[in-house]
RNA sequence: UGGCCCAUGGUGUAACUGGCAACACGUCUGGUUUUGGUCCAGAAGAGUCUAGGUUCGAGCCCUAGUGGGCCAACCA
C-alpha cells in the first residue's frame, strides 16, 4: 500500500476537512521545530516524518525552525547535528528558520501588548511570583504591580532590553486571567533578562522570549497553517491563541496547533537528562553508541533511513499513551536490509574442520550469489580449501532429529561449496572438540547441478576458509534495558535497569571479500543477522556492529 | 476542591456524514529454499472500559461512572 492509498491519520482528517471549509492547498504549510539543545532522538523521528511527510503529501513546504529562546542550553553543535540528521533521513526543509531571527519582531509586538495594558512589567521574585501562581485547584493572586502604568512598564521593559537590570529583576507578563482553571493563562511571562551569550545573536540582547510568547509568533510570521506537537502542550493552546489574537492582522493566516501523542518505544529510553547520563557516566561510548536511541545511533547501529522512516509511517499518529513495541522497529529494519544487505559468510565462534579427503595445499575459488533478493547484486568468489571454520555450535556429535547441522555420520552443504559428512572428532585432554574431520563428495559443487540436486540434505552451514580467514572484531548489541518502559518509571534509578550484555565483542573470522568494504556499508552475515561496517575504530582490523540478529535465528540453536 | 485530553485483539493504528470491527507487527501451522533467513499459504487472538440513553441499527452520538494522562519552570 502506497502512502497515497494508506488510510488518513487524524491530522490529515484535521487538513482534509480545512481544506473542504475554505483552506486552500497553496496555503499549507508546516514545521519541524527542535530546540538545539541536544540530540535528535527516535521520538523526534517521528515527529519529523510527520511534518515532512504532510510535506511530501501536500506539496507544502516545511520549515526546520530553531527554537533557540534559552542561550542557557543551546549551542551551535547541536544545530549542525539537527541538521545532518535531518538531511540523512531524506527530508529536505523549505527554509531554515530560526526564533532568534524574530527577535525584533517579538520584542516590538511586546511592546504593543504593554501600551494595549495587555502585559506589564513584573519586579517581584520568581519565588514570589510562583506562589501566587495558585494550584490547579486554586485561584492565584494577582502581582502588586499588575496595575502599574503603561509608562512605568514601558521604561522598564526598555531597561531590561538596554541591560541596565540584573538577570532576575523583573519579567515581562501578560495580563490575562489569574483565576483561570488554566495554570497557563495567570499572568504568563513573556520575557526574562538573561545576560548570556547567545549562539547566533551573541550579546545581542539581554531579554528573551519564553516558548510561549515565541512560539506562535514564528508560526504566524513563517505562515504556517499546522503548527503540531504532543499532548502536553495541549493546555498552551489557549494561550498559543490568545497571544496570536493580539497581533493578529485579519488578512494573513492564522496557525492552529494541533497535539499529537508522542510515541514511545519499549526498552528505550529517550529523555534527554537520562541520555546525557547515560553518556556522562560511560555506560555508553558517547551520543552515537550503537545502543543509544538517537538518529546518530541508530545510524552507527547500521539502521537505515528507509527503515526509520517505515517505521515512523507504519506505527501512525493518535492521542492516546502508547507503548510500541521494539519488535516494529526490527521488523523495518530486517525488512530494508533484507533488500539491500548482500550475505556474506563469517564465522563467530569457530571451531576447525579439516576434510581429510580434500587434497593438502589445494584451493579453489567457488562463486557465491550476494544476494538472492536481488540478482543485479551479482556474485563474488570465496575461497576454499582442506581446512575451514565452522560455527562450533552448528556442530553436535549426537543429536535429536531436530537439529538440522553438522554430527557424525549425516551430510550437509556448506553453502556455495560442497556437501560433506562427519567422520570424527578430535579433542584435547579435556574433552574440548579442537577438530572435526569430514569428507566432502567432490561431485556436489554448488552449482554443478547434477547428482547433488537431487540429494535431500538437512541442513547448510557457512563457513571460512582458514588459510583465507579475514580477523575481524564484531559487537554484538543487545537492548540497553531490560524494562518495557523505563522512561516512564518515576521512582525508581533507570539505571537499575540497564542490560548488563548489552554488549558483547567478539573476534572472528570472515571470508576475505569483505577486506574492501567501507564505513557503513551493509551485509547480511549467513545466519547471524544484518550487520554494518563501524566507523574506523580499531588499528586495521574491521569492526562490524550487528544492527539486528535474524528473526529468530539465534533462539533455537542448540535444539 | 478544579480544568482539559484519552479509552478498539499481546503491541501500534483503521473503520468517510451511525450499517457484518480491518491492516501491520508479534504468535502458531504448513509449503518452497544452498542456512531454521527470505518468500508463499493459512490459523488463533478483540465484539470496541462499565452502566444507562437516543436509534430500525451504536466502536462511532448523549449522560454518568471507572481507569489512564496532562496542567502550579524567569525550560521547550
Amino acid at each position: 500500500m502506497t502512502k497515497e492509498e494508506a488510510p488518513l491519520n487524524f491530522i490529515e482528517h484535521i487538513i482534509e476537512d480545512d481544506l473542504s471549509s475554505g483552506y486552500t492547498q497553496d496555503q499549507l504549510r508546516f514545521r519541524f521545530p527542535p530546540e538545539p539543545n541536544g540530540y535528535l532522538h527516535i521520538g523526534h523521528a517521528s515527529s519529523i516524518c510527520l511534518n515532512f511527510g504532510l510535506g511530501e503529501r501536500y506539496k507544502a513546504p516545511v520549515n526546520l525552525r530553531f527554537d533557540d529562546t534559552n542561550p542557557a542550553k543551546e549551542e551551535q553543535e547541536f544545530v549542525d547535528a539537527i541538521k545532518r540528521d535531518i538531511e540523512w533521513l531524506g527530508f529536505e526543509w523549505a527554509e531554515e528558520r530560526y526564533a532568534s531571527d524574530y527577535f525584533q519582531q517579538l520584542y516590538d509586538w511586546a511592546v504593543k501588548l504593554i501600551k494595549n495594558d495587555k502585559a506589564f512589567v513584573d519586579s517581584q521574585t520568581s519565588a514570589q511570583i510562583a506562589e501566587q501562581k495558585g494550584t490547579p485547584n486554586n485561584p492565584g493572586t494577582e502581582s502588586p504591580f499588575r496595575n502599574r502604568p503603561v509608562s512605568e512598564s514601558l521604561s522598564l521593559f526598555e531597561q531590561m532590553k538596554n541591560g541596565e537590570v540584573g538577570e532576575g529583576a523583573h519579567v515581562l507578563r501578560a495580563k490575562i486571567d489569574m483565576a483561570s482553571g488554566n495554570m497557563l493563562m495567570r499572568d504568563p511571562v513573556m520575557y526574562r533578562v538573561l545576560h548570556k551569550n547567545h549562539h547566533r545573536t551573541k550579546d545581542q540582547w539581554k531579554i528573551y522570549p519564553m516558548y510561549d510568547w515565541a512560539h506562535g509568533e514564528s508560526d504566524y510570521i513563517e505562515q504556517v497553517s499546522h503548527s503540531l506537537c504532543t499532548l502536553e502542550f495541549l493546555p498552551h493552546r489557549e494561550l498559543y491563541n490568545w497571544f496570536l489574537e493580539q497581533i493578529y492582522d485579519t488578512n494573513k493566516l492564522r496557525p492552529k496547533q494541533r497535539e499529537f501523542a508522542r510515541r514511545n518505544l519499549s526498552h528505550t529510553v529517550v529523555s534527554k537528562r537520562k541520555l546525557a547520563k547515560l553518556v556522562a557516566e560511560k555506560v555508553v561510548d558517547g551520543w552515537d553508541d550503537p545502543r543509544m536511541p538517537t538518529i546518530s545511533g541508530l545510524r552507527r547501529r547500521g539502521y537505515t533511513p528507509e527503515s526509520i522512516r517505515n517505521f515512523a509511517d507504519s506505527i501512525g499518529v493518535g492521542k492516546r499513551e502508547n507503548l510500541i513495541d521494539v519488535s516494529h522497529l526490527e521488523f523495518n529494519v530486517r525488512e530494508d536490509l533484507n533488500k539491500r544487505a548482500p550475505r556474506v559468510m563469517a564465522v563467530l565462534d569457530p571451531v576447525k574442520i579439516v576434510l581429510t579427503n580434500y587434497p593438502e595445499g589445494k584451493e579453489e575459488w567457488l562463486e557465491a550469489e550476494n544476494n538472492q533478493e536481488d540478482e543485479s547484486a551479482g556474485y563474488r568468489e570465496v575461497p576454499f580449501s582442506r581446512e575451514l571454520y565452522i560455527e562450533r555450535e552448528d556442530f553436535k556429535e549426537e543429536a535429536n532429529r531436530k537439529f538440522f547441522r553438522l554430527t557424525l555420520g549425516k551430510e550437509v552443504r556448506l553453502k556455495n561449496a560442497y556437501i560433506i559428512q562427519g567422520e570424527s572428532v578430535v579433542k584435547d585432554s579435556e574433552g574440548n572438540i579442537t577438530e572435526i574431520h569430514c569428507t566432502y563428495d567432490p561431485d556436489s559443487r554448488s552449482g554443478s547441478g547434477t547428482e547433488a540436486s537431487q540429494r535431500k540434505v538437512k541442513g547448510t552451514l557457512h563457513w571460512v576458509s582458514v588459510p583465507h580467514a579475514l580477523p575481524v572484531e564484531v559487537r554484538l548489541y543487545d537492548r540497553l534495558f531490560t524494562e518495557a518502559a523505563p522512561d516512564s518509571d518515576k521512582e525508581r534509578d533507570f539505571l537499575e535497569f540497564l542490560n548488563p550484555d548489552s554488549l558483547q565483542v567478539v573476534q572472528a573470522f570472515a571470508e576475505p571479500s569483505l577486506r574492501n568494504l567501507k564505513v557503513e556499508d551493509k551485509v547480511q552475515f549467513q545466519r547471524l543477522g544484518y550487520f554494518v561496517v563501524d566507523r574506523d575504530t580499531s588499528e586495521g582490523k574491521i569492526v562490524f556492529n550487528r544492527t539486528v540478529p535474524l528473526r529468530d535465528s539465534w533462539a533455537k540453536l542448540g535444539e
